[in-house]
DNA sequence: ATGATTTCTTGATATTTGTCAAGAGCCAGG
DNA sequence: CCTGGCTCTTGACAAATATCAAGAAATCAT
């Protein structure tokens, strides 16, 4: 029987050798984080990579004139800094706990441990991450192709869930909007 | 002294082995595409991934309404359906050449021959791909934070020899604004 | 070169989205 | 409970961007 943790590893990496799942599983502790706290800041080491086993966390980054929400990580996904955590540079995004949040941590020594235990490893990172590209990808077609109330749409159809959880001003800022056009739209749709 | 197509491995891939770079690109072959043709389709299968050695490429989508440029790719990038080639699924994306286009070409059954030919490989492609995702996320940082007028200027302070090779409305539809807009934008821009 | 296409520009106008300001609703902590 | 501080909503208005239509400029094929 797996563990929620394993469960998750499966599913992004899916790994497969049976001894591998638990090896890989040993690595990661857990880790608690209060509401409001963050588990990155721009400008630190983004050394640790985990799996969100409850809560959320808002990545986002301030410029000179406004607070831009990048995006949104619940339960069953993943977050970090990936472009610190893979070349070491300085984190490029605050990650602040939305919620109580419950974790599944790696640090990246361990985690670069798993390259040489795991003979497959990278062939499946490259596959994960190859995955996260396309989810951008697909992000960007959004904004290339559709107005703030057609991804407003089309974002509330796949995240239901989302606007009763988190704060609407960012999820607008999310979907590149402000939060009155939201709130505009949300009336709109609701009715 | 490096071939230019050892030039762009090497800067991609950053390969380290003295012999490996040499293997690798015995793998490639060139290949040239008129203007206006098809480096590939939509629904089409993704089985190359190729160096511009010259010419331009556009990566766009048909929408229902419009046509939505996604990338233009020039000499010294790659070009591919990245998800297709990893994940052998249909094609997401038309690749068309703006001009006529001479490339170095691996399909992808010798590609997967690299991960067993040099170790380091699928890290190296990890690396890669990681990097690939970074410039992603910059890019919907310029949609979540910019306006049109800010994208144009910041995408033409880095890429200003694009803008007399290509259609403007490429760039236009690339930067998410209207072929009008652009035009609008680029006026004010050089008086 | 020349005519036919395509691309780019421009103006008038409509629509979308942003800004500012005020008020309403909703919690969380005392 | 109150109350202070968020967050969300709403209205009036401004600014940005899109749309439509026409003409100018550039490009292409012969």
């Amino acid at each position: 029987m797996m563990t929620e943790l394993e469960h998750y590893i499966s599913s992004y990496f899916g790994v497969a050798q049976p001894g591998d799942l638990d090896a890989i599983s040993q690595f990661f502790h857990r880790q608690t984080i209060k509401k409001g706290d963050y588990f990155l800041e721009t400008g630190k080491a983004s050394n640790r990579l985990s799996f969100i086993q409850s809560g959320m966390l808002r990545v986002y980054v301030q410029t000179e004139d406004k607070e831009v929400t990048q995006w949104i990580s619940t339960k069953g996904y993943f977050v970090t800094d990936l472009a610190g955590f893979v070349f070491e540079t300085p984190a490029r995004w605050n990650i602040q706990a939305l919620t109580d949040v419950e974790l599944f941590t790696i640090n990246r020594s361990d985690y670069i441990k798993l390259g040489h235990l795991i003979p497959k490893w990278h062939e499946l990172e490259k596959l994960f991450i190859t995955r996260c590209f396309i989810i951008l990808e697909d992000r960007i077609f959004t904004h290339l192709s559709m107005t703030a109330e057609e991804r407003y749409n089309f974002f509330f159809e796949n995240n239901k869930e989302l606007f009763n959880q988190v704060p609407l001003q960012y999820i607008a800022s999310m979907l590149g909007m402000t939060p009155e056009t939201f709130s505009r739209i949300r009336k709109k749709q609701l009715s």
